[in-house]
RNA sequence: GGCGCUAUCGUCUAGGGGUUAGGACGGAAGAUUCUCAAUCUUCAAACCCGGGUUCGAUUCCCGGUAGCGCUACCA
């Protein structure tokens, strides 16, 4: 591990975290659980925590690590205090030691899954593993003594028939039965912390004022609530976000759903970091002004809990559309939004790795002629094509007929613009007034005259005005491809 | 199965005891331009169902249904 732990204590407004556990890629549903807790810290002038949950060795990868760093670091939102929690682990055995000092936790030396058969069943044998609760301490003692491995459980206080209650921000208050809540453990036979007492050991010992997770966490926040009260911790205040779903409503995952789910793909296939953010802030968030197109300041400015929505929103992909059409049109928005120096910077790495002969000057000038065009970055390299390549792609010499014009009007009208094109300066306005009145005199109409011009240096009918786009490609360029068009129809 | 959560156009959402139920994306039509795009205009499109409460419920309450989540020595 080579990310730096940044301990200082910062601040004195809420401590929020984000934490996810390195078992796979960055979630776009993780990516937005990042995004409301940073917005949140932002938004009062707390404090951003990242915390790695690694207790489940058996599944934890170096790769996943880095992966959640990579699409954290694209997303460009920074934190303040790191944390991993395999580097805690004393903490949360002598947290867990101390409940079970308490009582309020017991020796479990069931073997690992045999409890699993019967849960399905009616009665209540799923909350807790026969005869092992009234284990005395003795007897439990002594077993452990003789090197029988155990996990410990919490000894969830159901006798009392009283409700286990919290307040979230978003659902409102809570409460369930604790006769409704199983035994679950806390250490694992192995010694290892379980999710629940190390996310809570060290959400305690971190000091985390508020928690904004997934609302597949709602129900255990009742065993979250049970600990920190044994811990003798005042719970945070929770805020639990509604989840992002699929078009066939379950849960986004890799291997149902494919890439689209991961954070890197949105980046790979040309979106604007801010845009994704901004897309991710409208799911199941709303500023309830009726804005949608918001920058990272102005987003961190309308965020509040209160705008917080309690039903599960839709990410729209298809197979065919593996982007939701919201997220490309904000996506657009934001390129439309941008200067044309920072989209051309953006733009120019994109084109450089296709291969395209590119410079930065050149990439400044091409940049407004595509900035409406684009929807996406990588958008790029099929508007813009015909700017960077030497030769262009073959084409059917049929697209050069004009509309309602046929293969001798396309002939005319290059030979003219051969001509005119030889003894004009390259500027847009002083083209567009020698190519006008060309037109006029061989009494067809604009559109016909510029139709197979247009072809003949893009290659394809629909490109960027034909003015600045000659202006771009220069006098040398434009000739040629001209001969080159005329020489098709001979 | 048990427990919990949720329910407004196809999707994201606003709203809320009396509204022509608002906006956005997407779709359709039109305007505009040298094509495309952008822009502008217009149109279609929703309160899950059943009971209550009420003069009046899409809104509040209850029930149903459906969806989702949790029910691991995963997180």
């Amino acid at each position: 591990m080579s990310h730096p732990l940044h301990l200082a204590v910062s601040g004195s407004g809420p401590r929020v975290r984000f934490a996810p556990s390195p078992t796979g890629f960055l979630h776009v549903g993780s990516a937005r659980t990042f995004i409301f807790n940073w917005l949140y810290a932002r938004h009062n002038g707390g404090t951003m925590i990242l915390r790695l949950d690694d207790t489940d060795v058996e599944r934890n990868t170096e790769a996943s690590v880095s992966s959640i760093f990579e699409g954290l670091k694209w997303l460009g939102l920074s934190w303040d205090e790191e944390y991993k929690q395999s580097e805690r682990l004393e903490l949360h055995r002598k947290i867990a030691l101390a409940i079970f000092e308490k009582g309020l936790a017991y020796r479990d030396f069931t073997p690992a899954h045999a409890g699993e058969a019967d849960r399905s069943g009616t009665q209540a044998a799923w909350l807790f593993n026969l005869g092992m609760r009234e284990l005395s301490r003795g007897e439990s003692d002594r077993r452990a003594a003789a090197g029988e491995t155990f996990a410990l459980r919490f000894r969830v206080p159901r006798e009392a028939g009283q409700p286990v209650c919290f307040n979230d921000a978003v659902y409102g208050e809570q409460a369930k039965s604790a006769a409704d809540i199983e035994d679950f453990a806390l250490l694992r036979s192995d010694g290892m912390p379980t999710y629940h007492l190390a996310s809570c050991a060290d959400d305690a010992d971190l000091r985390i004022s508020h928690i904004i997770r997934g609302q597949d966490h709602l129900t255990n926040t009742f065993k979250h609530v049970l600990i920190f009260e044994a811990v003798g911790v005042k719970p945070p205040q929770f805020a639990h976000l509604p989840l992002l779903v699929a078009p066939d409503g379950t849960k986004l995952s890799k291997r149902r759903h494919g890439p689209v789910v991961s954070v890197t793909t949105y980046r790979d296939a040309g979106f604007l970091s801010e845009a994704f953010v901004n897309f991710l802030c409208l799911l199941g968030w709303s500023p309830k002004n009726d804005r949608e197109q918001m920058s990272v300041p102005e987003l961190t400015q309308a965020f509040s809990l209160e705008g917080i929505n309690r039903a599960n929103a839709v990410v729209n992909f298809t197979q065919e559309d593996p982007f939701d059409a919201k997220a490309v049109w904000l996506n657009a928005e934001h390129i439309r939004a941008s200067t044309v120096e920072d989209l051309s910077a953006r733009l120019l790495p994109i084109a450089c790795q296709a291969g395209f002969s590119v410079d930065p000057g050149k990439m400044l000038r091409v940049t407004p002629l595509i900035r409406e065009r684009i929807k996406l970055l990588r958008d790029v390299l099929v508007v813009a094509d015909f700017f960077f390549v030497d030769h262009l792609a073959p084409y059917d010499p049929a697209e050069l007929i004009p509309q309602k014009g046929d293969l001798a009007m396309a002939k005319k009208v290059l030979q003219r613009a051969r001509e005119v094109l030889e003894k004009t300066e390259f500027k847009h306005d002083l083209l567009d007034a020698a190519l006008r009145p060309a037109a006029q005199e061989l009494a067809v109409k604009a559109g016909q005259m510029f139709q197979p011009i247009r072809v003949a240096v893009c290659g394809r009918k629909n490109a960027p005005p034909l003015f600045e786009t000659l202006e771009v490609l220069g006098k040398e360029t434009t000739l040629a491809r001209v001969e080159q068009a005329i020489a098709k129809i001979q």
